[in-house]
RNA sequence: GGAUCUUUAGCUCAGUUGGUUAGAGCGCUUCCUUGACAUGGAAGAGGUCGUUGGUUCGAAUCCAAUAGGAUCCA
């Protein structure tokens, strides 16, 4: 069969993908094997996969395909979220582009729309998994919004409030005024900015309450809550005010009589040392006004507009009424002074162009007290490892033992109801049906009909259906104990990037201890940010985030995943660059290249030579249990990187460079059968070790070097336990590649033409006859010399090349220039020397002989030897060539 | 303001419990094209491991201080 001159990745991607679809290779039932289970952090359904996806899926079908090669029963579940903000306000701009208000629709009918939308575009990050050859169950397939996923959200929510730990309570909460919806403390993202400082005088009266011409100053960023303020608070200690005990300002524009307070919460340093107090516009004058019994007066609407309780400039937008209400202080002569200020704002992370609004509301909470505990727990008792190391340890723990309680309602449609059912007089009953809502209403004696009931029109954060992902994509709360949650879970490993480290892991271990009193993985393995070249996060904002299918059609899936494995190191940010996703198409090349090279040789077999096996297949196949023991080791503490670019190096430099140019036969020479044969095992064996990380050529190839029997397919091959290579074998190979580096640098060196043959003598006094015997002929063809005698003397003329104690006398086809090899030889001589004199002064230090571990000192005494056989030798040749 | 991480070759980064003569990829230099691959081969240059102290027989590695960068939290 003609192979064709480069690996075409489109072609192979598609056939193999399905391939392995058609024989079910990434389904899972229970069975008699351990299980390895992964569930896919579900991407937002109606999203595209970005960079840090694709980091994130790589890794994940990394680790899966490997366990699948290793017998277990891999599992791997996809799925997508609803994000519930995010989506909806997407169907909401949607339907304004066809000309409909959401306002103007039932809710029934939004909902329509939006599983028409999720419907729409729900599948494109399906298509994704797939492009990129991530082996994941399609008959797994979950949803956030599924029918028995809602109804597990519903009966969590339930229990939840039965035990006391969801409760409705008024609180100060974030509000997102384009969105028109609050928002849990960890959606609120700050960003530095310089505002300006407001210095305005308000009005002060006596203690009888009439105006006195006093003036107080007080400082704000917000003037446009002023009319809001409902006291006014100073430090009880401060002498400047110690006077106005008993005493009212005036609020300017809205005339306003308010209390001058006191309290040790000011700072008397900051500003003007006073305080304007508004209870419904901050956190701080909230708890304040709790504690001093101050009115709450909420100036503003929902969506950001001043509301009729502000009376002057309702209506307005926030930030057009702040301009507005510094013009009238200043025409009424009331605005002191600006000045410039650092700031942080919080945004909404939803809407990133929206400053969030701190709101009083009632809202509905999960108590995280109670739930922190055993999660807290869970980690720091090392039952849960966080890869890697404890670099996320400390934040985890953190926020779990100074965690807020998490506001779960949101003012969207798109997600879980609210299963809370309210009677005309605002009380209400928690229950999953109306129905059942009205047996309680009943059984406490009041008469009601279902007409009066009406269910709290709020749905429930996102995160609140995602953090029982692990349980309920086994139906764990839907059908408690039945056989796919009692076999999956907990799962293996959970793969994640560090910035949900709150929003998901965290709540997701809470609710797994909650639900079902075990810990919802074994590993969790934190990925870093992908960034772009300049190191900013890549970003929709930005538009510097590479298209993920564009990429794919450009380099191949493969050369993808092997990018960005290359440049991640485990749990830091990487700076990706395609740069990266070339050397990994140059490695499918290399790979497709080795593979034309072995095919060449299938039809030009020979008859086995008696001294099988020759050394370069010793050799590497101790290379390759070498390696494979490495990369066990790599796996096992989540090192991906490292396993890749060692697997890349074998590849590259020890198969295709060395091994396959060891036993490449002469030109139209036939290669020995024996010899072919297990180049095509080592082959094998190469592919299953790369095939977790370039699933699509490995297999590819695997199918083209050799028939296969339907059903033997790379995906499902197991691999082979691992044996200890043999270190004489490995350090002998490295003793002929560094003779062979060492003869091609002089023969560059003394411009001797890359078709001229050399003579050569080898001689060493450390190293036995039988040593050179195995590997001269390997050397000699790859140095192209005519002949290589061992322990002969060289004639006069010769150059000297020194390799670790051997030396290697080469004559040219023209004279070679003695002092320049001269010169070189001193080099290492003088080198050699300052070693040995490094080395010679810890030996000689007691205390290093005293304290050393025995190994370490060995291996010093084993330098000393080497650095002085090598001195030796250096010597004498230098001598011989004068 | 609090916390964490980070600083190693021109660039991007590895370097696991302190025991190296500090590695890789890209880039760079020289040489090599009709026999797998120029998406290649052979060889090479390039680093006092941010700075200053300390612990130790021994520090890129541990500790302290300091400077730059990043992130999270208030």
């Amino acid at each position: 069969m003609e192979l064709s001159k480069n690996f075409t990745p489109a072609e192979a991607e598609e056939k193999w993908y399905q391939h392995w679809l058609d024989h079910k290779y990434f389904s899972s039932k229970p069975d008699g094997r351990k299980p390895f289970t992964v569930v896919i952090p579900p991407p937002n359904v109606t999203g595209v996969l970005h960079m840090g996806h694709t980091l994130n899926e790589t890794v994940q079908d990394i680790l899966v395909r490997k366990a699948r090669m290793n017998g277990f029963n891999a599992c791997w579940v996809p799925g997508s979220d609803h994000a519930s903000i995010a989506t909806e306000a997407r169907v909401v701009n949607m339907l304004k582009d066809r000309g409909i208000e959401k306002k103007d629709l039932s809710r029934e009918a939004f909902l329509k729309y939006a599983f028409e939308w999720k419907e729409k575009y729900g599948g494109i990050i399906y298509s994704q998994f797939k492009k990129l050859g991530c082996s994941v169950d399609w008959d797994r397939v979950t949803f956030t919004m599924d029918d028995h996923y809602y109804k597990a959200v519903i009966k969590v929510f339930i229990e939840l409030y039965q035990k006391g730990l969801v409760y409705r309570g008024a609180r100060m909460i974030n509000w997102d005024p384009k969105a028109k919806t609050a928002l849990s403390d960890e959606e609120v993202e700050y960003k530095e900015l310089t505002g300006k400082l407001y210095h305005i005088r308000y009005a002060l009266t006596d203690t009888e309450g009439n105006p006195n011409g006093e003036y107080i100053y007080i400082a704000t960023q917000r003037p446009e809550t002023i009319m809001g303020d409902t006291a006014i608070c100073v430090h009880p200690e401060d002498e400047r005010y110690t006077h106005l005990k008993g005493c009212s300002a005036i609020v300017p524009l809205v005339n306003r009589k308010i209390p001058i307070i006191f309290d040790t919460y000011v700072d008397p340093t900051f500003g003007t040392g006073a305080l304007k107090v508004t209870p419904a516009h901050d956190i701080n004058d909230y708890n304040l006004g709790l504690k001093h019994n101050l009115p709450v007066i909420d100036t503003l609407n929902d969506d950001g507009t001043l509301s009729p309780a502000a009376e002057v400039f309702v209506g307005e937008d926030r930030f057009k009424a702040r301009k507005l209400v510094i013009a009238a202080l200043q025409e009424q002569g009331l605005l002191h002074k600006e000045e410039t200020y650092a700031t942080r704002l919080g945004y909404s992370q939803r809407n990133p162009d929206t400053v969030v609004e701190p709101r009083i509301s009632t809202q509905w909470f999960v108590k995280m007290k109670d739930l922190a505990g055993p999660a807290l727990q869970a980690v720091d008792s090392g039952e849960i490892r966080i890869h890697p190391g404890d670099r996320f340890l400390a934040t985890y723990k953190y926020w779990l033992e100074n965690v807020e309680d998490w506001c779960i309602s949101r003012q969207l449609w798109w997600g879980q109801q609210i299963p809370a059912f309210y009677a005309p007089d605002g009380s209400f009953e928690v229950a999953t049906t109306a129905e059942e809502a009205l047996a309680k209403f009943k059984a406490k004696g009041t008469t009601l009909t279902p007409a009066d009931l009406r269910q709290d029109p709020d749905v429930l954060d996102t995160w609140f259906s995602s953090w029982l992902w692990p349980i309920e994509v086994f139906n764990g709360i839907s059908e408690p104990g039945n056989a796919d949650i009692k076999y999956y879970y907990p799962s293996s490993v959970l793969v994640t990037g560090q910035d949900i480290i709150f929003f998901w892991v965290a709540r997701m271990i809470m609710a797994g201890m909650e639900f079902e009193h075990v810990k919802p993985f074994e590993d969790v393995y934190f990925t870093g940010m992908v960034r772009d070249k300049l190191g900013r996060k890549m970003s929709k904002s930005l538009g510097n985030s590479p298209d993920l299918l564009n990429l794919i059609s450009q380099y191949g899936a493969d050369s993808v995943r092997f990018g960005i494995m290359i440049a991640a190191p485990a749990g830091n940010d990487l700076l990706f660059d395609e740069s990266a996703l070339e050397q990994g198409r140059f490695f499918t090349n290399k790979l497709w290249n080795a593979l034309k090279l072995v095919k060449m040789w299938e039809g030009r077999q020979a008859g086995t030579n008696a001294d099988y096996p020759p050394f370069a297949v010793k050799w590497f196949d101790n290379r390759l249990k070498q390696v494979r023991a490495e990369i066990e080791g790599m796996f096992k503490d989540f090192r991906l990187s490292e396993a890749l670019k060692t697997i890349y190096s074998l590849i590259w430099d020890d198969f295709c460079s060395w091994y396959l140019e060891w036993i490449k036969p002469g030109f139209e020479q036939p290669i020995d059968a024996d010899v072919y044969r297990k180049t095509l095992n080592f082959f094998d064996e190469l592919l299953e070790i790369l095939h977790p990380f370039m699933p699509f050529i490995t297999e590819e190839i695997y199918h083209l070097l050799s028939i296969r029997n339907p059903g033997d397919d790379l995906c499902i091959a197991q691999w082979e336990a691992t044996s200890a290579p043999d270190a004489p074998i490995l350090e002998q190979g490295s003793f002929l590649k560094n003779a062979i580096s060492a003869i091609r640098d002089v023969r560059n060196k003394q411009q001797i033409k890359p078709k001229d043959v050399i003579e050569c003598w080898a001689q060493s006094q450390s190293q036995p006859a039988s040593y050179f015997q195995e590997i001269l002929p390997l050397l000699k063809k790859q140095v192209n010399a005519g002949d290589i005698r061992f322990n002969e003397t060289a004639p006069a003329g010769a150059i000297t090349v020194v390799v670790g104690t051997a030396t290697f006398q080469i004559k040219g086809p023209h004279a070679l220039d003695t002092g320049l090899q001269k010169e070189e030889l001193q080099k290492d001589l003088d080198y050699q020397r300052k070693f040995l004199e490094s080395v010679e002064k810890k030996l000689g230090n007691e205390r290093f002989v005293a304290n050393a571990r025995e190994e370490v000192i060995a291996l010093e005494k084993k330098k000393q030897q080497d650095a002085l056989a090598k001195i030796k030798t250096l010597e004498e040749s230098l001598a011989a060539l004068a």
